[in-house]
DNA sequence: GTGAGGATCGTCT
DNA sequence: GACGATCCTCACA
Protein backbone atom coordinates (compact mmCIF):
# COMPACT_ATOMS: atom_id res chain seq x y z
CA UNK A 1 0.00 0.00 0.00
CA UNK A 2 1.50 3.45 -0.69
CA UNK A 3 -0.96 5.22 1.64
CA UNK A 4 1.90 7.11 4.17
CA UNK A 5 2.11 10.35 2.06
CA UNK A 6 5.05 12.92 2.80
CA UNK A 7 3.61 16.65 2.13
CA UNK A 8 6.19 18.04 -0.20
CA UNK A 9 8.39 21.23 2.04
CA UNK A 10 8.33 24.72 0.82
CA UNK A 11 12.18 24.18 0.12
CA UNK A 12 11.18 21.63 -2.70
CA UNK A 13 9.38 24.39 -4.36
CA UNK A 14 11.96 27.28 -4.00
CA UNK A 15 14.20 26.38 -7.29
CA UNK A 16 13.90 27.05 -10.58
CA UNK A 17 10.55 25.90 -12.00
CA UNK A 18 13.13 23.76 -14.39
CA UNK A 19 14.08 21.83 -11.73
CA UNK A 20 10.71 21.46 -9.98
CA UNK A 21 8.54 20.50 -13.03
CA UNK A 22 10.28 17.01 -13.79
CA UNK A 23 10.60 16.17 -9.78
CA UNK A 24 6.45 16.80 -9.24
CA UNK A 25 5.90 13.93 -12.23
CA UNK A 26 5.04 11.00 -9.99
CA UNK A 27 3.66 13.22 -7.07
CA UNK A 28 0.35 13.05 -5.80
CA UNK A 29 -2.15 15.79 -5.68
CA UNK A 30 -4.91 15.95 -2.52
CA UNK A 31 -7.99 17.12 -2.49
CA UNK A 32 -10.48 17.13 0.98
CA UNK A 33 -13.74 17.46 -0.83
CA UNK A 34 -16.28 17.54 2.06
CA UNK A 35 -15.76 14.11 3.86
CA UNK A 36 -14.05 12.42 0.37
CA UNK A 37 -10.57 12.64 -0.52
CA UNK A 38 -9.57 13.16 -4.15
CA UNK A 39 -6.06 11.99 -4.77
CA UNK A 40 -4.51 11.95 -8.34
CA UNK A 41 -0.79 11.03 -9.84
CA UNK A 42 1.17 14.22 -11.46
CA UNK A 43 1.99 12.93 -14.79
CA UNK A 44 2.23 15.93 -17.34
CA UNK A 45 2.96 19.71 -16.16
CA UNK A 46 5.05 23.10 -18.13
CA UNK A 47 6.84 25.26 -16.03
CA UNK A 48 6.44 29.36 -16.72
CA UNK A 49 9.17 31.56 -16.05
CA UNK A 50 9.00 35.56 -15.48
CA UNK A 51 10.40 38.31 -17.59
CA UNK A 52 12.56 36.15 -19.77
CA UNK A 53 9.60 34.22 -20.65
CA UNK A 54 6.69 35.67 -23.13
CA UNK A 55 4.32 32.70 -22.60
CA UNK A 56 4.38 33.21 -18.99
CA UNK A 57 1.49 35.81 -17.24
CA UNK A 58 4.55 37.05 -15.06
CA UNK A 59 6.11 38.22 -18.19
CA UNK A 60 4.30 40.94 -17.93
CA UNK A 61 5.28 41.83 -13.97
CA UNK A 62 3.10 41.63 -11.55
CA UNK A 63 -0.54 43.02 -11.61
CA UNK A 64 -3.21 41.70 -9.03
CA UNK A 65 -3.79 38.59 -11.36
CA UNK A 66 -0.56 36.88 -11.32
CA UNK A 67 1.05 38.40 -7.58
CA UNK A 68 1.09 34.78 -6.45
CA UNK A 69 3.84 33.79 -8.89
CA UNK A 70 5.98 36.44 -6.91
CA UNK A 71 5.38 35.63 -3.84
CA UNK A 72 6.85 32.95 -1.60
CA UNK A 73 6.66 29.19 -3.72
CA UNK A 74 4.38 25.99 -3.12
CA UNK A 75 1.32 28.76 -3.09
CA UNK A 76 -1.49 28.31 -5.57
CA UNK A 77 -1.72 30.31 -8.72
CA UNK A 78 -5.31 29.63 -10.07
CA UNK A 79 -6.54 31.74 -12.99
CA UNK A 80 -9.23 31.85 -15.41
CA UNK A 81 -9.41 31.64 -19.06
CA UNK A 82 -11.47 31.86 -22.15
CA UNK A 83 -14.64 32.38 -19.84
CA UNK A 84 -14.93 29.04 -18.85
CA UNK A 85 -12.20 27.21 -17.28
CA UNK A 86 -9.70 27.28 -14.08
CA UNK A 87 -6.35 26.12 -14.53
CA UNK A 88 -3.94 25.32 -11.66
CA UNK A 89 -0.17 26.22 -10.90
CA UNK A 90 2.32 25.69 -7.82
CA UNK A 91 4.57 29.06 -7.28
CA UNK A 92 8.19 28.53 -7.47
CA UNK A 93 11.22 30.48 -6.81
CA UNK A 94 12.10 32.20 -3.37
CA UNK A 95 9.83 35.20 -2.75
CA UNK A 96 10.26 37.84 -4.92
CA UNK A 97 11.25 35.90 -8.31
CA UNK A 98 8.15 35.21 -10.19
CA UNK A 99 7.71 31.68 -11.82
CA UNK A 100 5.83 28.61 -11.18
CA UNK A 101 4.71 25.21 -13.15
CA UNK A 102 1.10 24.36 -14.49
CA UNK A 103 -0.76 21.44 -13.95
CA UNK A 104 -1.52 19.79 -17.22
CA UNK A 105 -2.58 16.12 -16.04
CA UNK A 106 -3.50 14.22 -13.65
CA UNK A 107 -3.82 10.52 -12.95
CA UNK A 108 -6.50 9.46 -10.84
CA UNK A 109 -6.55 7.23 -8.00
CA UNK A 110 -8.98 8.29 -5.77
CA UNK A 111 -12.56 9.67 -5.29
CA UNK A 112 -12.93 8.93 -9.61
CA UNK A 113 -16.74 8.76 -8.98
CA UNK A 114 -16.53 12.40 -7.06
CA UNK A 115 -14.48 13.79 -10.33
CA UNK A 116 -17.07 12.55 -12.51
CA UNK A 117 -19.42 14.52 -10.09
CA UNK A 118 -17.47 17.59 -10.03
CA UNK A 119 -16.61 17.48 -13.88
CA UNK A 120 -20.37 17.02 -14.42
CA UNK A 121 -20.01 14.43 -16.63
CA UNK A 122 -21.64 10.72 -16.17
CA UNK A 123 -19.75 8.28 -14.30
CA UNK A 124 -18.23 5.72 -16.50
CA UNK A 125 -17.39 7.94 -19.10
CA UNK A 126 -13.59 7.71 -20.63
CA UNK A 127 -11.32 8.01 -17.45
CA UNK A 128 -8.83 9.31 -19.90
CA UNK A 129 -10.71 12.40 -20.34
CA UNK A 130 -11.33 13.14 -16.30
CA UNK A 131 -8.61 14.63 -15.83
CA UNK A 132 -5.86 14.98 -19.13
CA UNK A 133 -5.66 18.62 -19.52
CA UNK A 134 -5.51 21.92 -17.44
CA UNK A 135 -8.97 22.78 -17.13
CA UNK A 136 -10.18 19.39 -17.00
CA UNK A 137 -8.32 18.53 -13.84
CA UNK A 138 -8.68 21.68 -12.34
CA UNK A 139 -12.68 21.00 -12.97
CA UNK A 140 -12.13 17.64 -11.59
CA UNK A 141 -10.82 18.81 -8.09
CA UNK A 142 -13.25 21.42 -7.55
CA UNK A 143 -10.70 24.10 -7.95
CA UNK A 144 -11.49 27.72 -8.51
CA UNK A 145 -9.92 31.11 -8.20
CA UNK A 146 -12.37 32.02 -5.67
CA UNK A 147 -11.94 29.26 -3.29
CA UNK A 148 -7.90 27.91 -3.92
CA UNK A 149 -5.98 30.92 -5.15
CA UNK A 150 -3.02 31.50 -3.12
CA UNK A 151 -3.63 28.80 -1.05
CA UNK A 152 -0.52 27.12 0.45
CA UNK A 153 0.08 23.92 -0.76
CA UNK A 154 2.37 22.81 1.45
CA UNK A 155 0.18 22.30 4.38
CA UNK A 156 -0.83 18.80 5.29
CA UNK A 157 -3.97 20.48 6.78
CA UNK A 158 -5.11 22.39 4.03
CA UNK A 159 -7.86 20.72 1.36
CA UNK A 160 -5.41 21.03 -1.09
CA UNK A 161 -1.64 19.66 -0.84
CA UNK A 162 0.94 17.64 -2.81
CA UNK A 163 2.28 14.70 -1.02
CA UNK A 164 4.87 11.84 -2.18
CA UNK A 165 3.96 8.16 -1.44
CA UNK A 166 7.72 7.07 -2.13
CA UNK A 167 6.95 5.79 -5.28
CA UNK A 168 9.87 5.47 -7.81
CA UNK A 169 10.85 8.70 -9.84
CA UNK A 170 9.09 7.93 -13.38
CA UNK A 171 10.83 8.15 -16.94
CA UNK A 172 10.51 12.18 -17.82
CA UNK A 173 10.61 13.44 -21.13
CA UNK A 174 10.65 17.39 -21.79
CA UNK A 175 8.80 18.80 -25.20
CA UNK A 176 7.63 21.90 -25.87
CA UNK A 177 4.50 23.69 -24.38
CA UNK A 178 1.24 23.54 -25.49
CA UNK A 179 -1.67 25.94 -26.12
CA UNK A 180 0.56 28.95 -26.50
CA UNK A 181 1.37 31.28 -29.06
CA UNK A 182 4.63 33.27 -27.35
CA UNK A 183 7.89 31.16 -27.03
CA UNK A 184 6.21 28.13 -28.43
CA UNK A 185 9.80 26.49 -28.69
CA UNK A 186 11.15 26.57 -24.96
CA UNK A 187 10.95 22.82 -24.21
CA UNK A 188 9.81 23.16 -20.52
CA UNK A 189 6.53 20.56 -20.89
CA UNK A 190 7.58 17.69 -18.56
CA UNK A 191 5.50 14.08 -19.05
CA UNK A 192 5.80 10.80 -17.39
CA UNK A 193 6.92 8.58 -20.41
CA UNK A 194 4.09 6.15 -22.15
CA UNK A 195 1.54 7.93 -19.65
CA UNK A 196 -1.87 7.16 -20.96
CA UNK A 197 -3.35 10.55 -19.04
CA UNK A 198 -0.53 12.76 -20.79
CA UNK A 199 -3.21 15.44 -22.43
CA UNK A 200 -2.25 15.27 -26.58
C1' DG B 1 -9.82 10.43 -36.94
C1' DT B 2 -9.21 15.20 -37.86
C1' DG B 3 -10.14 20.04 -38.09
C1' DA B 4 -12.94 24.30 -37.65
C1' DG B 5 -15.59 27.17 -34.77
C1' DG B 6 -18.13 28.72 -30.71
C1' DA B 7 -18.67 29.51 -25.75
C1' DT B 8 -17.76 33.07 -22.37
C1' DC B 9 -15.54 36.62 -19.15
C1' DG B 10 -11.68 38.46 -16.32
C1' DT B 11 -7.76 41.12 -17.22
C1' DC B 12 -4.99 44.56 -19.24
C1' DT B 13 -4.28 48.43 -23.05
C1' DG C 1 -12.06 46.52 -26.97
C1' DA C 2 -9.10 42.44 -27.78
C1' DC C 3 -7.52 38.26 -26.36
C1' DG C 4 -6.27 34.04 -23.78
C1' DA C 5 -1.21 28.50 -20.29
C1' DT C 6 -9.11 25.47 -22.93
C1' DC C 7 -12.77 22.30 -23.93
C1' DC C 8 -16.60 20.57 -26.47
C1' DT C 9 -19.45 19.67 -30.48
C1' DC C 10 -20.27 18.96 -35.02
C1' DA C 11 -19.01 18.38 -39.93
C1' DC C 12 -16.62 15.74 -43.04
C1' DA C 13 -13.59 11.86 -44.48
Amino acid sequence: MSLQLQVLQRAFFNRDPRLVGPDLLGKILVRRQRRKKLTARIVEVEAYLGADDPAAHASIGKTARNAVLFGPPGHAYVYFIYGNHYCLNVSCFPDGIPGGILFRALEPINGIEEMFALRGIPAGSDLRRLTSGPGRLAAAFGITRERDNAKDLTNAKSDLYIGDDGSPPPEVLITKRIGIKKAVDMPLRYIVAGNMFVST
